[in-house]
DNA sequence: CAATTGACCTGCAGGC
DNA sequence: TGCCTGCAGGTCAATT
């Protein structure tokens, strides 16, 4: 599932093959793709230079001239493609023709994610809700966002307004390796481990991108020229449930955590 | 304000 | 073979 390293790995694809180039024509083949009411339509992009791509947590943001952001979300199974043709799917809902020929299709199995247009201004608003991005956040940064809360630790981690990027893969992933429990109190957390879960962030996040990512089984996740990332291998806890735990032998468990799961080691996360 | 829950959506695995 | 159920989960709206 795209969270912060996959889309990062897209992002970077993305701006290579956009920045200066100008945007030809936008197609919507299903309008679910924007469904934000307020959102400009999706024309205004036609004629418009991409300055540069973006990203905030798991938001990509086209910056172009003439004060207009293209934002996109990938949610569960949104991919990209580069070509010089659009992608031949059976879930391609969007597609954008480039200047110089480049096009770029997306591909979203469950159509849960999003393409929109905003003013810039409106798009500062949008920007200012997400909190401080998991590869780059320190332990101050991250004892602020989590004071006072007693919701479990997991479910902060995971709330884009408290921490940007996180989701189910690398919550559990960081978790597991600052050696924290999912379910402690959000606010319970000392100096020392408050430390230890902001660089468990930085690091696993910053390995995964490194990756390209992590493609499941599912391989609902593809980078941008459709290979997988091979952060899958690195993974301790995430689709490992059952096998030993590398530090301790105990075997990972498993909890139902909201419409999800989570995993963890029951030994060796307090 | 903070926390919790359901809706959205599709494809696949597993059970009978 | 085929139907049914459960599961995957990011975000937002509604509720407590």
């Amino acid at each position: 599932m795209p969270e912060l390293p996959e889309v990062e790995t897209v992002r970077r694809s993305l701006h290579d093959a956009m920045a200066g180039r100008r945007v030809a024509a936008v197609e919507i083949l299903d309008t679910r793709v924007r469904r934000r009411p307020t959102a400009l339509a999706l024309d205004v992009l036609a004629g418009r230079v991409v300055t540069r791509v973006r990203r905030r947590g798991k938001w990509l943001l086209a910056d172009t001239d003439g004060a207009i952001v293209w934002i996109m979300h990938l949610r569960m199974s949104g991919q990209v493609r580069l070509g010089d043709s659009p992608a031949a799917s059976p879930h391609l809902r969007a597609i954008a023709y480039l200047d110089g020929g480049t096009v770029v299709s997306y591909l979203d199995q469950r159509r849960f994610g999003e393409w929109f247009v905003l003013a810039a201004g409106e798009a500062g608003a949008f920007e200012a809700r997400i909190g401080p991005d998991a590869d780059t956040i320190t332990a101050a940064q991250l004892r602020r966002a989590l004071a006072g809360r007693t919701g479990a630790l997991k479910a902060a981690l995971c709330n884009q307004t408290i921490v940007g990027g996180v989701g189910n893969i690398y919550s559990d992933e960081a978790l597991w390796r600052a050696g924290l429990r999912w379910d402690r109190p959000a606010g319970s957390l000392d100096a020392a481990e408050t430390r230890r879960l902001a660089a468990a962030l930085r690091t696993v996040l910053r390995r995964a991108i490194a990756a390209g990512g992590t493609s499941a089984r599912d391989k609902l996740y593809l980078r941008a020229d459709g290979e997988p990332g091979w952060f899958a291998v690195e993974l301790e806890v995430y689709q490992r449930e059952g096998e030993p735990c590398s530090r301790c032998a105990t075997p990972i468990a498993r909890q139902r955590f909201g419409a999800s799961a989570t995993r963890y080691c029951p030994t060796c996360q307090r």
